[in-house]
DNA sequence: CGTTGCCTCGCTATTTTTGGGGAGGACCAA
DNA sequence: TTGGTCCTCCCCAAAAATAGCGAGGCAACG
């Protein structure tokens, strides 16, 4: 029966971006889909894509920069939910020619996209693609909605973790004095104020906006905020 | 059959946050859960939380609080992914006295959560907390894990619907220059060389970083950077 | 016992940002 | 046509941030 177990043991194993290629394949073939894509882009813009298209169809949509007027995209960078294709906004006529195309390229006519959002503004969008008709594709979402939804979640963990290893250097840790700083400096008070509210001069304050500021390798306060913020290590 | 139909109908159903209070209560019965809390923060710091804990530990978690050393709340805030509460860090004395404290409360010995952000910075959090050996629990999230992910991304959904009925008057959306300039100060960059990127005179692009300023209702630059950035409005 | 990291404070001078002000032209929608 | 929102540029004076420096105390690690 358990095909969501049998597709996560295949994704813990896999090790290297190929066989994320081979796992969704897999996956669509084990939940009897027309198409299925993996597209991840991370905040340096780098971009990795698994999918079951025609490579063709992907060759030009890279090329024509498809993504700017995909309704999908764009409006999965907007949702924050799981959406049917069905329900974005294909009224324009970028759109439609767009739509034509795709079909042309084989793609089906329903689609289900799940957008995730990772670590310092990371972007993936999980979509499954299928031709039939809206009834059958209802019942088809409802009975897979839930596996996909964890394995697009599991497939983007593990995406990270394989690029993840061919890292960058990783910033330093910050200390807690240094977190309170960048924390207070990103709700808009000034050296004064923040010097006040953690009881410390403001010669203290300048040291630890200027040691967070290197540790981070950033070039000014407003970047060190940005790049603390955008990396999780601290919250406003 | 068909539990995760069933919840899907009832939450689809609820037009209040009572309502939603009566849907996890459901929930934890249909799932047969020790406990379940979904708790939902917003950009503005707003809180909301729909939960079976004993009262008495909600508001004493509330007022200590808790949040700040909840290694559940911690570790989800810079993780990205659903999580069991084992792999979290839980080494610390902090987090070992609160732990002993929830258990007082009535918490089982397991848990499990999963992190959604949603739109302008908002992050929730749903987790499950049952009492039970390691393997019961391991069998207990592997059948329940797709279902109560897909349940906690409709249930966000839905409270993100409901609170935003009540609505704050949004932030004015910014305009192009103004994300441009906002994205680039991320960077680290200073006025001039932005002027220069941008192929405008830094007199326009004070001008620039000022009414976005004022749109965003930030202090200074740095404060209107780290909210464009938590309300997703720019992307570093 | 030395090193390392963190917390604390002080100093100087220079550079940058800020908070106002005004002003013209383009465009779009009511 | 009028009103609104952009985009573009300029001025000034005051406030704030920056880039360095040095230096003592404390705790932990090896």
């Amino acid at each position: 029966m358990n095909r969501l177990v049998d597709m996560q043991e295949m994704l813990s194993q896999a090790t290297t971006l190929e066989e994320l290629q081979t796992f969704v394949e897999q996956l669509r073939s084990t939940y009897d889909l027309e198409h299925l894509v993996y597209h991840s882009v991370n905040s340096t813009g780098d971009q990795y894509a698994a999918l079951t298209y025609d490579p063709k169809w992907a060759e030009r949509y890279v090329e024509k920069d498809y993504a700017r007027i995909d309704p999908v995209v764009q409006g999965c960078y907007r949702l924050f939910h799981p959406i049917d294709w069905k329900s974005l906004d294909w009224s324009t006529k970028t759109a439609r020619s767009f739509m034509g195309e795709a079909t042309q390229a084989g793609l089906g006519n329903q689609g289900f996209s799940v957008p995730i959002r990772g670590p310092s503004g990371q972007f993936a969008l999980f979509s499954i693609n299928h031709r039939c008709s809206d009834d059958t594709w209802a019942t088809y979402t409802n009975e897979r909605a839930a596996d996909l939804l964890l394995i697009s979640h599991y497939m983007n963990e593990k995406a990270l973790q394989i690029e993840g290893n061919a890292n960058r250097p990783a910033a330093r840790a910050l200390s807690p004095r240094e977190r309170d700083t960048l924390t207070l400096l990103a709700t808009g008070a000034n050296r004064a104020s923040i010097a006040e509210s953690l009881n410390i001069s403001e010669s203290t304050l300048r040291v630890y906006i200027e040691s967070a500021r290197l540790k981070l390798g950033a070039s000014n306060t407003t970047h060190a905020v940005a790049l603390a913020l955008s990396h999780g290590m601290i919250v406003v």
